[in-house]
DNA sequence: TCTGGGGTCCTAGGACCC
DNA sequence: TCTGGGGTCCTAGGACCC
Protein backbone atom coordinates (compact mmCIF):
# COMPACT_ATOMS: atom_id res chain seq x y z
CA UNK A 1 0.00 0.00 0.00
CA UNK A 2 1.65 3.07 -1.08
CA UNK A 3 2.32 5.54 2.02
CA UNK A 4 3.99 9.29 1.89
CA UNK A 5 5.12 11.03 5.31
CA UNK A 6 5.53 15.36 4.47
CA UNK A 7 8.09 16.82 6.70
CA UNK A 8 7.87 20.41 6.92
CA UNK A 9 9.50 23.00 9.08
CA UNK A 10 7.82 24.78 12.19
CA UNK A 11 7.56 28.86 10.71
CA UNK A 12 10.15 27.58 8.69
CA UNK A 13 11.48 30.87 8.23
CA UNK A 14 11.54 32.03 11.50
CA UNK A 15 12.95 28.99 12.81
CA UNK A 16 16.36 29.95 10.21
CA UNK A 17 16.71 32.97 12.13
CA UNK A 18 16.55 31.24 15.46
CA UNK A 19 18.74 29.03 14.81
CA UNK A 20 21.62 31.78 14.61
CA UNK A 21 20.33 33.77 17.18
CA UNK A 22 19.48 31.95 20.60
CA UNK A 23 18.10 35.19 22.19
CA UNK A 24 15.28 35.08 20.02
CA UNK A 25 14.46 31.51 21.19
CA UNK A 26 11.73 32.35 23.12
CA UNK A 27 10.71 35.67 21.70
CA UNK A 28 7.82 36.26 19.03
CA UNK A 29 9.65 36.11 15.63
CA UNK A 30 8.39 36.98 12.31
CA UNK A 31 10.15 37.36 8.81
CA UNK A 32 8.23 40.05 6.10
CA UNK A 33 7.91 39.52 2.64
CA UNK A 34 9.84 41.25 -0.29
CA UNK A 35 10.22 45.25 0.68
CA UNK A 36 9.12 44.83 4.05
CA UNK A 37 6.00 44.29 3.30
CA UNK A 38 3.62 41.95 5.14
CA UNK A 39 3.83 38.94 7.52
CA UNK A 40 4.79 35.81 5.55
CA UNK A 41 6.15 34.15 8.48
CA UNK A 42 4.96 34.01 12.18
CA UNK A 43 6.00 31.51 15.15
CA UNK A 44 3.18 30.30 17.61
CA UNK A 45 4.42 33.21 19.96
CA UNK A 46 3.86 35.62 17.50
CA UNK A 47 0.47 33.78 15.82
CA UNK A 48 -0.55 34.03 19.48
CA UNK A 49 -0.15 37.74 19.55
CA UNK A 50 -3.06 38.04 16.71
CA UNK A 51 -0.83 38.66 13.70
CA UNK A 52 -1.71 36.97 10.55
CA UNK A 53 -0.68 35.58 7.68
CA UNK A 54 -0.07 38.10 5.39
CA UNK A 55 -0.90 40.92 7.43
CA UNK A 56 0.87 44.22 6.23
CA UNK A 57 3.79 45.50 8.46
CA UNK A 58 2.86 48.92 8.75
CA UNK A 59 -0.28 47.98 10.44
CA UNK A 60 1.45 46.19 13.09
CA UNK A 61 4.95 47.93 13.89
CA UNK A 62 3.47 49.30 17.15
CA UNK A 63 2.07 45.74 17.93
CA UNK A 64 5.62 44.56 17.26
CA UNK A 65 7.35 47.09 19.13
CA UNK A 66 5.66 47.36 22.57
CA UNK A 67 5.34 42.97 22.58
CA UNK A 68 9.22 42.51 21.98
CA UNK A 69 8.70 40.67 18.57
CA UNK A 70 11.92 40.01 16.16
CA UNK A 71 10.85 41.26 13.06
CA UNK A 72 13.03 40.34 9.75
CA UNK A 73 13.68 41.01 6.39
CA UNK A 74 13.50 37.83 4.20
CA UNK A 75 16.65 36.35 3.75
CA UNK A 76 16.19 33.76 1.02
CA UNK A 77 19.80 32.70 0.80
CA UNK A 78 19.69 31.92 3.84
CA UNK A 79 16.35 29.89 3.63
CA UNK A 80 17.78 28.26 0.62
CA UNK A 81 20.56 26.53 2.01
CA UNK A 82 19.15 25.51 5.25
CA UNK A 83 16.18 23.73 2.94
CA UNK A 84 19.26 22.03 1.19
CA UNK A 85 20.67 20.83 4.36
CA UNK A 86 17.48 19.68 5.60
CA UNK A 87 16.50 17.18 2.21
CA UNK A 88 20.29 16.23 2.06
CA UNK A 89 19.26 14.62 5.65
CA UNK A 90 16.22 13.45 4.40
CA UNK A 91 17.74 11.89 1.51
CA UNK A 92 19.54 9.57 3.91
CA UNK A 93 16.10 8.06 4.97
CA UNK A 94 14.49 7.91 2.32
CA UNK A 95 15.39 6.89 -1.55
CA UNK A 96 12.64 8.82 -2.84
CA UNK A 97 12.27 12.14 -1.53
CA UNK A 98 10.20 15.28 -3.54
CA UNK A 99 11.15 18.76 -2.76
CA UNK A 100 7.75 20.22 -2.82
CA UNK A 101 8.79 23.42 -1.51
CA UNK A 102 11.28 25.61 0.28
CA UNK A 103 10.07 23.89 3.59
CA UNK A 104 7.86 20.81 2.62
CA UNK A 105 8.86 17.50 1.22
CA UNK A 106 7.20 14.06 0.74
CA UNK A 107 8.74 11.01 1.04
CA UNK A 108 8.50 7.77 0.05
CA UNK A 109 7.21 5.26 2.69
CA UNK A 110 5.86 2.71 0.98
CA UNK A 111 8.94 0.09 2.47
CA UNK A 112 8.38 0.49 5.78
CA UNK A 113 5.78 -1.49 7.94
CA UNK A 114 2.97 0.60 9.26
CA UNK A 115 3.93 -0.13 12.72
CA UNK A 116 7.26 1.62 12.56
CA UNK A 117 5.89 4.53 10.17
CA UNK A 118 5.45 6.68 13.88
CA UNK A 119 8.62 5.91 15.06
CA UNK A 120 10.46 6.37 11.88
CA UNK A 121 8.91 10.21 11.88
CA UNK A 122 9.94 10.75 15.53
CA UNK A 123 13.79 9.25 15.08
CA UNK A 124 13.92 11.74 11.70
CA UNK A 125 12.27 15.12 13.38
CA UNK A 126 14.60 14.38 16.01
CA UNK A 127 17.90 13.79 13.95
CA UNK A 128 17.04 17.20 12.05
CA UNK A 129 16.54 18.86 15.07
CA UNK A 130 19.58 18.07 16.54
CA UNK A 131 21.64 18.43 13.19
CA UNK A 132 20.47 21.81 11.78
CA UNK A 133 18.46 23.30 14.67
CA UNK A 134 15.62 23.14 13.11
CA UNK A 135 11.89 22.22 14.52
CA UNK A 136 9.77 19.93 11.86
CA UNK A 137 6.34 17.97 11.59
CA UNK A 138 6.18 15.02 10.38
CA UNK A 139 3.08 13.54 9.03
CA UNK A 140 2.13 10.15 7.34
CA UNK A 141 -0.33 9.26 4.74
CA UNK A 142 -1.43 6.71 2.16
CA UNK A 143 -1.95 9.63 -0.52
CA UNK A 144 -0.38 13.11 -0.59
CA UNK A 145 -3.12 14.92 0.06
CA UNK A 146 -4.04 12.73 3.28
CA UNK A 147 -0.31 13.52 4.26
CA UNK A 148 -0.84 17.01 3.93
CA UNK A 149 -4.07 16.40 5.77
CA UNK A 150 -2.09 14.23 8.70
CA UNK A 151 0.05 17.40 8.85
CA UNK A 152 -2.88 19.93 9.61
CA UNK A 153 -3.83 17.87 12.08
CA UNK A 154 -0.22 17.36 13.44
CA UNK A 155 -0.30 21.16 13.75
CA UNK A 156 -3.08 21.63 15.51
CA UNK A 157 -2.86 19.20 18.13
CA UNK A 158 0.62 19.53 19.76
CA UNK A 159 -0.24 16.05 22.05
CA UNK A 160 0.63 14.30 19.14
CA UNK A 161 4.59 15.61 19.49
CA UNK A 162 4.91 16.29 15.66
CA UNK A 163 3.86 13.30 14.45
CA UNK A 164 0.98 12.40 12.98
CA UNK A 165 0.18 9.18 11.20
CA UNK A 166 -3.60 8.86 9.33
CA UNK A 167 -2.66 5.32 7.92
CA UNK A 168 -5.20 3.83 9.96
CA UNK A 169 -8.87 4.51 7.82
CA UNK A 170 -11.27 4.76 11.35
CA UNK A 171 -8.63 7.03 13.03
CA UNK A 172 -8.10 9.24 9.68
CA UNK A 173 -11.93 9.23 9.30
CA UNK A 174 -12.83 10.64 12.93
CA UNK A 175 -9.96 13.78 12.48
CA UNK A 176 -11.60 14.52 8.76
CA UNK A 177 -14.60 14.93 10.20
CA UNK A 178 -13.63 17.44 12.62
CA UNK A 179 -11.27 19.62 10.11
CA UNK A 180 -13.36 22.11 8.05
CA UNK A 181 -13.30 21.86 4.06
CA UNK A 182 -10.96 24.43 3.34
CA UNK A 183 -8.05 22.73 5.14
CA UNK A 184 -7.94 20.36 2.41
CA UNK A 185 -5.13 20.79 -0.01
CA UNK A 186 -6.52 22.00 -3.24
CA UNK A 187 -9.88 23.39 -1.28
CA UNK A 188 -9.60 27.32 -1.88
CA UNK A 189 -12.01 29.76 -0.94
CA UNK A 190 -13.62 29.35 -4.08
CA UNK A 191 -14.80 25.85 -3.88
CA UNK A 192 -15.02 26.03 -0.12
CA UNK A 193 -17.50 28.46 -1.09
CA UNK A 194 -19.29 26.08 -3.88
CA UNK A 195 -18.73 22.99 -1.44
CA UNK A 196 -20.68 24.92 1.57
CA UNK A 197 -23.68 26.16 -0.72
CA UNK A 198 -24.28 22.43 -0.72
CA UNK A 199 -23.70 21.50 2.59
CA UNK A 200 -20.38 19.74 1.88
CA UNK A 201 -18.97 21.50 5.13
CA UNK A 202 -16.29 18.96 6.71
CA UNK A 203 -13.00 17.37 5.16
CA UNK A 204 -14.94 14.31 6.29
CA UNK A 205 -18.15 15.33 3.83
CA UNK A 206 -15.91 15.81 0.96
CA UNK A 207 -14.73 12.33 1.38
CA UNK A 208 -17.89 10.93 1.38
CA UNK A 209 -18.64 12.55 -2.30
CA UNK A 210 -18.95 10.77 -5.55
CA UNK A 211 -15.99 11.46 -7.34
CA UNK A 212 -18.27 12.13 -10.83
CA UNK A 213 -20.00 15.26 -9.05
CA UNK A 214 -16.16 16.19 -7.91
CA UNK A 215 -15.55 16.22 -11.21
CA UNK A 216 -18.77 18.19 -12.41
CA UNK A 217 -18.20 20.48 -9.24
CA UNK A 218 -14.76 21.13 -9.38
CA UNK A 219 -12.95 19.75 -12.43
CA UNK A 220 -10.60 16.97 -12.75
CA UNK A 221 -8.63 18.79 -9.80
CA UNK A 222 -11.79 18.42 -7.68
CA UNK A 223 -12.11 15.02 -8.32
CA UNK A 224 -8.58 13.74 -7.97
CA UNK A 225 -8.99 15.27 -4.25
CA UNK A 226 -11.80 13.33 -3.34
CA UNK A 227 -10.06 10.32 -4.54
CA UNK A 228 -6.77 11.36 -2.51
CA UNK A 229 -8.79 11.88 0.51
CA UNK A 230 -10.22 8.20 0.15
CA UNK A 231 -7.31 6.82 0.42
CA UNK A 232 -6.68 6.34 -3.23
CA UNK A 233 -3.39 7.90 -4.16
CA UNK A 234 -3.07 9.95 -7.22
CA UNK A 235 -0.45 12.53 -7.39
CA UNK A 236 2.72 10.22 -7.54
CA UNK A 237 5.94 10.91 -5.79
CA UNK A 238 7.87 13.65 -8.04
CA UNK A 239 11.28 12.58 -7.40
CA UNK A 240 12.88 14.12 -10.37
CA UNK A 241 11.74 17.86 -10.67
CA UNK A 242 10.11 18.50 -14.21
CA UNK A 243 11.49 21.26 -16.18
CA UNK A 244 10.08 24.62 -15.62
CA UNK A 245 8.23 26.37 -17.98
CA UNK A 246 8.22 30.09 -16.80
CA UNK A 247 10.63 32.55 -15.44
CA UNK A 248 9.05 35.72 -13.88
CA UNK A 249 10.85 38.20 -12.01
CA UNK A 250 8.48 40.72 -10.83
CA UNK A 251 9.10 43.46 -7.44
CA UNK A 252 7.88 46.20 -5.70
CA UNK A 253 9.12 49.49 -5.44
CA UNK A 254 10.88 50.48 -2.73
CA UNK A 255 9.54 54.05 -3.75
CA UNK A 256 7.51 54.62 -6.44
CA UNK A 257 8.98 55.18 -9.82
CA UNK A 258 8.02 57.89 -11.67
CA UNK A 259 10.27 59.25 -14.38
CA UNK A 260 11.18 56.52 -17.64
CA UNK A 261 14.81 56.46 -16.27
CA UNK A 262 14.15 54.60 -13.16
CA UNK A 263 11.67 52.24 -14.82
CA UNK A 264 14.38 51.45 -17.44
CA UNK A 265 16.87 50.48 -14.89
CA UNK A 266 14.63 48.59 -12.99
CA UNK A 267 13.39 46.25 -15.65
CA UNK A 268 16.72 45.93 -16.76
CA UNK A 269 17.53 44.74 -13.24
CA UNK A 270 15.08 41.98 -13.78
CA UNK A 271 15.97 41.14 -16.53
CA UNK A 272 19.61 40.88 -15.34
CA UNK A 273 18.31 38.91 -12.29
CA UNK A 274 16.07 36.76 -14.99
CA UNK A 275 19.24 36.13 -17.31
CA UNK A 276 20.98 34.16 -14.27
CA UNK A 277 18.01 32.42 -13.79
CA UNK A 278 17.32 31.15 -16.91
CA UNK A 279 21.49 30.21 -17.57
CA UNK A 280 20.93 28.15 -13.89
CA UNK A 281 18.65 26.20 -15.56
CA UNK A 282 20.25 25.63 -19.10
CA UNK A 283 17.01 27.60 -21.01
CA UNK A 284 16.36 30.08 -23.36
CA UNK A 285 13.06 32.45 -23.27
CA UNK A 286 11.40 33.02 -26.60
CA UNK A 287 9.60 36.28 -25.94
CA UNK A 288 8.80 38.33 -22.98
CA UNK A 289 6.27 40.00 -21.38
CA UNK A 290 7.15 43.24 -19.79
CA UNK A 291 4.41 44.56 -17.32
CA UNK A 292 4.38 47.85 -14.34
CA UNK A 293 1.05 49.18 -12.99
CA UNK A 294 0.42 51.79 -10.10
CA UNK A 295 -0.54 50.67 -6.45
CA UNK A 296 -4.49 49.70 -6.04
CA UNK A 297 -4.59 50.20 -2.37
CA UNK A 298 -3.17 53.93 -2.53
CA UNK A 299 -6.76 55.70 -3.93
CA UNK A 300 -5.20 59.27 -4.47
CA UNK A 301 -2.92 58.08 -7.31
CA UNK A 302 -4.29 57.60 -10.69
CA UNK A 303 -4.43 53.87 -11.87
CA UNK A 304 -2.85 52.80 -14.69
CA UNK A 305 -1.59 48.98 -15.73
CA UNK A 306 -0.15 48.23 -19.08
CA UNK A 307 1.74 45.46 -20.02
CA UNK A 308 3.02 43.89 -23.67
CA UNK A 309 5.05 41.40 -25.33
CA UNK A 310 8.56 41.57 -27.24
CA UNK A 311 9.42 38.28 -29.09
CA UNK A 312 12.83 37.39 -29.62
CA UNK A 313 14.39 37.05 -33.28
CA UNK A 314 15.55 33.36 -31.26
CA UNK A 315 15.80 32.25 -28.08
CA UNK A 316 18.34 33.75 -25.98
CA UNK A 317 19.42 33.75 -22.38
CA UNK A 318 21.76 36.66 -22.75
CA UNK A 319 22.16 39.33 -20.08
CA UNK A 320 22.12 42.13 -22.90
CA UNK A 321 19.16 40.67 -25.20
CA UNK A 322 17.08 40.34 -22.35
CA UNK A 323 17.88 43.69 -20.95
CA UNK A 324 16.92 45.15 -24.90
CA UNK A 325 13.68 43.22 -24.89
CA UNK A 326 13.07 44.23 -21.37
CA UNK A 327 13.33 48.10 -22.22
CA UNK A 328 11.50 48.12 -25.15
CA UNK A 329 9.06 47.29 -23.55
CA UNK A 330 9.43 49.42 -21.08
CA UNK A 331 9.61 52.43 -23.30
CA UNK A 332 6.92 51.39 -25.14
CA UNK A 333 3.98 51.19 -22.41
CA UNK A 334 5.85 54.06 -19.71
CA UNK A 335 3.44 57.27 -19.05
CA UNK A 336 4.31 59.87 -17.73
CA UNK A 337 2.32 61.30 -14.71
CA UNK A 338 2.23 57.87 -13.07
CA UNK A 339 3.60 56.88 -9.62
CA UNK A 340 4.39 53.22 -10.54
CA UNK A 341 4.36 51.10 -7.50
CA UNK A 342 5.00 47.74 -9.16
CA UNK A 343 6.81 46.09 -12.53
CA UNK A 344 7.93 42.98 -13.79
CA UNK A 345 9.06 40.82 -16.68
CA UNK A 346 7.52 37.32 -17.47
CA UNK A 347 8.59 34.68 -19.87
CA UNK A 348 7.21 31.49 -20.77
CA UNK A 349 7.47 28.66 -23.45
CA UNK A 350 10.95 28.49 -22.08
CA UNK A 351 13.16 26.32 -24.22
CA UNK A 352 16.45 24.19 -23.70
CA UNK A 353 19.29 26.13 -24.31
CA UNK A 354 21.23 23.44 -26.12
CA UNK A 355 18.62 22.35 -28.50
CA UNK A 356 17.64 25.27 -30.13
CA UNK A 357 18.62 25.24 -33.81
CA UNK A 358 20.35 28.25 -35.08
CA UNK A 359 20.88 30.02 -37.81
CA UNK A 360 22.92 29.35 -40.65
CA UNK A 361 24.09 33.26 -41.19
CA UNK A 362 23.99 33.97 -37.40
CA UNK A 363 24.11 37.99 -37.40
CA UNK A 364 25.59 37.53 -33.39
CA UNK A 365 28.50 36.10 -32.13
CA UNK A 366 27.23 33.20 -29.96
CA UNK A 367 30.59 31.77 -28.96
CA UNK A 368 31.24 35.69 -27.97
CA UNK A 369 27.99 35.73 -25.79
CA UNK A 370 28.34 32.49 -24.05
CA UNK A 371 32.19 33.60 -22.82
CA UNK A 372 30.56 36.88 -21.37
CA UNK A 373 27.73 35.28 -19.77
CA UNK A 374 30.11 32.64 -18.16
CA UNK A 375 32.72 35.12 -17.12
CA UNK A 376 29.88 37.57 -15.65
CA UNK A 377 28.23 34.23 -13.44
CA UNK A 378 31.79 33.49 -12.49
CA UNK A 379 32.30 36.48 -11.13
CA UNK A 380 29.19 36.66 -9.52
CA UNK A 381 29.05 33.60 -7.95
CA UNK A 382 32.56 33.88 -6.62
CA UNK A 383 32.52 37.48 -5.37
CA UNK A 384 28.05 37.63 -4.73
CA UNK A 385 25.14 38.23 -6.59
CA UNK A 386 25.52 42.07 -8.22
CA UNK A 387 29.10 42.33 -8.15
CA UNK A 388 29.77 42.61 -11.86
CA UNK A 389 26.59 44.38 -13.66
CA UNK A 390 25.45 46.36 -16.97
CA UNK A 391 25.75 49.94 -16.21
CA UNK A 392 21.82 49.73 -17.53
CA UNK A 393 20.72 48.65 -14.03
CA UNK A 394 21.70 52.05 -12.58
CA UNK A 395 23.75 53.25 -9.91
CA UNK A 396 21.31 54.85 -6.95
CA UNK A 397 18.37 52.79 -7.86
CA UNK A 398 15.94 54.50 -5.65
CA UNK A 399 13.48 52.20 -6.99
CA UNK A 400 14.88 49.34 -5.07
CA UNK A 401 12.79 47.26 -2.65
CA UNK A 402 13.37 47.83 1.29
CA UNK A 403 15.65 45.04 3.29
CA UNK A 404 15.96 47.10 6.41
CA UNK A 405 15.89 44.32 8.72
CA UNK A 406 17.93 41.53 6.96
CA UNK A 407 19.90 38.87 8.92
CA UNK A 408 23.56 37.89 7.79
CA UNK A 409 24.05 35.15 5.64
CA UNK A 410 25.16 33.08 8.18
CA UNK A 411 25.95 30.06 5.80
CA UNK A 412 26.93 31.30 2.35
CA UNK A 413 28.95 33.83 2.60
CA UNK A 414 32.56 33.73 4.27
CA UNK A 415 32.58 37.96 5.52
CA UNK A 416 29.03 37.17 7.22
CA UNK A 417 29.75 34.03 9.40
CA UNK A 418 27.90 33.90 12.61
CA UNK A 419 31.01 34.27 16.05
CA UNK A 420 30.49 32.16 18.94
CA UNK A 421 32.22 33.18 22.23
CA UNK A 422 33.58 30.82 24.59
CA UNK A 423 34.17 32.43 28.05
C1' DT B 1 4.47 57.01 4.30
C1' DC B 2 4.06 51.72 4.42
C1' DT B 3 -0.06 46.16 1.46
C1' DG B 4 5.18 39.96 -1.66
C1' DG B 5 6.86 36.94 -5.35
C1' DG B 6 6.85 32.97 -8.14
C1' DG B 7 4.97 29.04 -9.68
C1' DT B 8 1.36 25.17 -11.70
C1' DC B 9 -2.75 23.44 -13.77
C1' DC B 10 -7.39 23.71 -15.81
C1' DT B 11 -11.17 25.58 -18.64
C1' DA B 12 -13.51 28.26 -21.98
C1' DG B 13 -13.61 30.41 -26.15
C1' DG B 14 -11.83 32.04 -30.49
C1' DA B 15 -9.10 31.26 -34.71
C1' DC B 16 -7.96 28.22 -37.93
C1' DC B 17 -7.73 24.01 -40.59
C1' DC B 18 -9.35 20.05 -43.34
C1' DT C 1 -35.46 26.27 -46.53
C1' DC C 2 -31.18 24.33 -46.14
C1' DT C 3 -26.30 26.26 -43.71
C1' DG C 4 -20.94 19.96 -40.89
C1' DG C 5 -18.07 18.18 -37.75
C1' DG C 6 -14.07 17.48 -35.60
C1' DG C 7 -9.64 18.52 -34.57
C1' DT C 8 -5.59 21.63 -32.93
C1' DC C 9 -3.52 25.59 -31.11
C1' DC C 10 -3.42 29.73 -28.59
C1' DT C 11 -4.74 32.97 -25.01
C1' DA C 12 -6.93 34.89 -21.06
C1' DG C 13 -8.53 34.19 -16.78
C1' DG C 14 -9.50 31.55 -12.67
C1' DA C 15 -8.02 28.76 -8.90
C1' DC C 16 -4.72 27.11 -6.05
C1' DC C 17 -0.25 26.50 -3.85
C1' DC C 18 3.89 27.97 -0.82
Amino acid sequence: MTSFALIDGNSFYCSCERVFDPAIAKRPVIVLSNNDGCAVARTAEAKALGIGMGEPYFKIRDLCRDNGVAVYSSNYTLYGDMSARLNAIYRQWSPDVEVYSIDESFLDMTDIRPADRVTFGRDLRSTVQRWTGIPTCVAIGPSKTLAKFANHVAKKNPELGAVCDLTDAAVRQSWLDRAAVGEVWGVGSASERKLFGLGIETAGDLARVDARLARNLLSVVGERTVLELQGISCLPLEDVPPQRKGCAVTRSFGTPVTDLAGMLEAVAAYAMRAGEKLRRHGLEATYMAVFMHTSRFNQKDKPHSAQTTVHFPEASNDTFDLIRAAQSGARKIFRDGYRYSKAGIIMNDLVRAASQPRPLFDARDRDQSERLMTALDAVNGKFGRGSLVPASTGIKRHWQAKFDRRSPRYTTNIKELPVALAR
